[in-house]
DNA sequence: CAATTTCTGTAACAGTAGTTCCACAAACGA
DNA sequence: TCGTTTGTGGAACTACTGTTACAGAAATTG
């Protein structure tokens, strides 16, 4: 218990976690762990709770009081900037210039452990869970930059499973789109920044409509958070231009995989049909 | 005197310091900024003063409370974290078991590394520098599962040049739109496994129009690589029922990079413009 | 060597943080 | 659809932390 990093700790409770203590985990992981060392009133502000949200959050993880979450947060912090390893990490490849694309890469497939991090293992579990309950519909929709994401997804996922639908985002055409979403049915949006506000707009009806939504957005959350079930951050920021998007597809990938082994018994039924033309 | 770090401060000051105000710098900068993040009195005990000369050490630093340079701190490691390639994140959270999500990410990873191993440099290097060729139109098409790279890319080279014409990979309508393709013209065809006939026939067309064919494939080399000038093949071999396409992604978004460095001045001035709307 | 100045720690103070309680709202199950 | 349960945020409360004043200990200078 003691041991424990509070990342950790948090990835343990996951089920356990209510909505607002879920957004608490949230916001905690999402700037990690500098947002927990600010005053209450900051981090909840910044979570997007109140601050007795967070108290309960803090004692829920295991901890006497928030100064008591703090210390072990410095602790932790200091474990790790003693650890030999990274000292030399970082600062070492000035020395001989790498290729471009050899960086390039490198920093897109270290963003993308980072992001393993950031998303609670449960919550995908959950969410690839529910993609194979075939009994709801499920309906898809991106952004600018994401809608493509949306479509790789839905492609994947008509050939595992019946009852996908896809949104596209003008509000003009996505109203009567709307109307055949029942209670209950999943929803998975894609947005990250330069959040779209068409894409507000349709996760504020799906969410009058009771639907679930599944978020898939970058580190610092759509505002659609407030309205998702399920919210899976990745860490899209490059300091460049433009942010990466190789991990949404990752992540992306990673539930088409997951949802295709849960459903085997259908997948593989249809996907054999579907190959055989 | 707002930008500075708080390090930078101490070494301003340095000769002023009164002996516990020297011992107060030194404490602070043997585990620095964590005992600065601690309550006055950790802080004080660490340092080995009184509480009262930390709260005048930091008054002496120019902050306003003992709150207010801790938020500095905050800020200070916030912008640390933020800007180069992140100082190992968030790495030890290897304790016990590796979540399903956790193992699949990595492993993209890893095979995104890998992949800056199979392409020569060079190579990447001369087809970035050739999209940056105004004068040449350049033209994008995509097979089943990967058409939505080729849009991705589109959307992107849009921004950044004139010139870039999309295909879509059926014969029937490919033929005229393969008329206006001159000698010279450049040509980026993804292809992957499963590899799609009419993609070749599209890829026999333009090679015999003389055009460039830069080819992004999977590991085993589409057939298209017989008529490809360049060709960047990724790995993307996962062992599963689907294979993973966000290694291609990834060097998608390389390319993309690159091309907006490489012709930053046309390509600032266009971005600009269709933000201003 | 003594008087004066400067610096330091202790102890009381004040303010702000963290904590707790309660009423309300949302989700769940019958 | 209605009652029950659970979760949530606002507001009062408490406790602790940062602050400040003061008195004693060094250090410095005449």
């Amino acid at each position: 218990m003691e041991g424990k990093t509070v990342a950790a700790r948090i990835h343990d409770l996951d089920e356990q976690l209510t909505s607002a203590g879920r957004r608490a985990a949230r916001g905690l992981l999402g700037n990690y762990p500098l947002l927990g060392l600010a005053p209450v009133a900051e981090f909840a502000a910044g979570a997007d709770v109140s601050a007795a949200t967070i108290v309960r959050f803090v004692a829920q993880l295991g901890f006497k009081s928030y100064p008591d979450f703090q210390r072990a947060l410095r602790e932790e912090l200091e474990q790790r900037s003693k650890s030999p390893l990274q000292r030399g990490a970082t600062p070492a490849d000035h020395s001989g210039e790498a290729p471009y694309l050899s960086a390039f890469l490198a920093q897109s497939a270290h963003r993308m452990e980072e992001s393993a991090a950031l998303i609670s293992p449960g919550e995908f579990e959950t969410v690839c869970r529910r993609l194979t309950e075939t009994k709801r519909n499920c309906h898809l929709a991106g952004g600018r930059f994401t809608d493509f994401l949306a479509g790789y997804l839905e492609a994947h996922l008509r050939l595992i499973r019946p009852g996908i639908r896809r949104l596209d985002g003008r509000p003009a055409t996505s109203a009567d789109q709307l109307i055949d979403v029942k209670p209950g049915d999943l929803a998975i949006l894609f947005d990250v920044r330069r959040y779209d506000p068409a894409m507000l707009e349709v996760a504020r009806t799906l969410s009058r409509r009771k639907a679930h939504i599944v978020l898939i957005t970058d580190e610092w959350l759509s505002p659609i958070a407030r309205h998702a079930r399920y919210c899976l951050p990745c860490r899209t920021e490059t300091g460049r231009t433009w942010d990466a998007n190789a991990v949404l597809l990752g992540l992306v990938e990673a539930i088409i995989a997951r949802v295709t082994e849960l459903g085997w018994q259908t997948a593989s039924e249809r996907i054999g049909a579907l190959e055989g033309e």
